[in-house]
DNA sequence: GACGAAATGTTGCATATGCACTACAAAACG
DNA sequence: CGTTTTGTAGTGCATATGCAACATTTCGTC
C-alpha cells in the first residue's frame, strides 16, 4: 500500500522519537497551565517569564534580555511593548544614545507578588503533570543550553 | 537592599525552578534548531509537525488535529492554511458539510520525503544538544501528556 | 420528529516568534 | 584620526498561538 510505505518511512521515524514536536507540544500544554492561573492577574505566561527575567538581571537591554531568554532580540522589541504600556516595566533615562535599557517598576514588582500564588499553583498543576523525574529533566536540559549572556 | 528582598522572594523562586520558563526556552532553541534545517525545504518546525500529524492519522479534521498535537482547533483554522495553498495538504471532498478534513497530498508526501535528511540532521544536533537522559526525558513526560484524542 | 447539548469551524482580537534589512552608535584598529 | 567592525534597535513580513463570540451541524433523548 501506498500509505503504508509512506507512514514506514520519515513519517513514523519522526512520530516515534522527534525532539521537537515533543518539546513543542510540552511547551503548549505546560504554557496553557500557567496562562490560566494568571490570567486573573492580566498577564499571560509569556509576559510573566519576561517580567522574572528582567527583575532578575535588574536593569537590561532588549539585546541581554533576549540573551538571557534565548529570544531574538526583534521579538523582545515588541513583546516588551505591553509590559511597558501597562506600566510593568520601564525604560531607564538613556545613558547617550546607544541602548535603551529597562527595569521592572513598582507596579510590576507588587504584581509579580500578587500573582505569586496563581504561579505556585500552576507550577504544582505542572510538576504533578510531568511528574518528580519529567521535571527534573526539564531543569537539567534548560540549564544546558549553550548560555550566549555571559556575566558581563 | 530593596532591589535584594524583592529577589528573594517570587523572583528567585521562579528562576531557580519554573517549569514554563524552562519548556519555553527549551522549545525555542530545539524549534531554532529544526527550523534551519527545514529551511531550504520552503517549510518550518511548526509546520513540519502539523504535517507528520496529518499524515500519521490519514485524514483529519482540524480538531483532531488540534486533539492530537495539543492546539486549540482556531489555531488550525489558520496555521493550515499556509499549508493548503503550498498544496502540501488537501481538503477532503466535503462528506456533507459539517466538518472538512484533510489529507497530505503526494506533494506534501514528496517534501517529506525530500526533507527527511535535514530532519535527522536537526535531530541530531538536538539529541546532542539535550543528551540522552534529556532526550529520553522529553519523549516520556511528551507521551505522558493528557490524551484528549482516544481512538475514535 | 423536535429540542437541547455537544462538536466543528470561522473571525476578531491580542500577543509571540524570528528572519531580512536598515539605521545608528560604539568600540577596535591602524 | 578616520575606517572597519561590532553591537543595538526598529520595521516589514510571515507565521504561530489561543480566547471569546458566533454560526452551523450533529447527536442524543424523549
Amino acid at each position: 500500500m501506498d500509505r503504508r510505505d509512506f507512514n514506514s518511512d520519515i513519517v513514523s521515524e519522526v512520530v516515534s522519537g522527534c525532539l521537537m514536536t515533543r518539546t513543542r507540544r510540552i511547551s503548549r500544554v505546560i504554557t496553557n497551565i500557567y496562562d490560566q492561573e494568571l490570567r486573573d492577574y492580566g498577564l499571560n505566561a509569556s509576559q510573566f517569564s519576561m517580567l522574572i527575567v528582567i527583575a532578575k538581571l535588574g536593569g537590561a537591554s532588549r539585546a541581554e534580555i533576549g540573551r538571557a531568554n534565548f529570544q531574538d532580540r526583534t521579538t523582545l522589541t515588541r513583546s516588551l511593548a505591553p509590559l511597558l504600556a501597562e506600566g510593568w516595566i520601564q525604560e531607564l533615562p538613556t545613558d547617550g544614545g546607544r541602548s535603551r535599557p529597562v527595569v521592572i517598576s513598582d507596579a510590576g514588582k507588587k504584581l509579580l507578588n500578587d500573582a505569586a500564588p496563581a504561579w505556585r499553583e500552576a507550577q504544582r498543576k505542572a510538576s504533578q503533570l510531568v511528574g518528580d523525574v519529567g521535571a527534573k529533566a526539564i531543569i537539567d536540559v534548560a540549564e544546558s543550553l549553550p548560555r550566549v549572556d555571559e556575566p558581563k
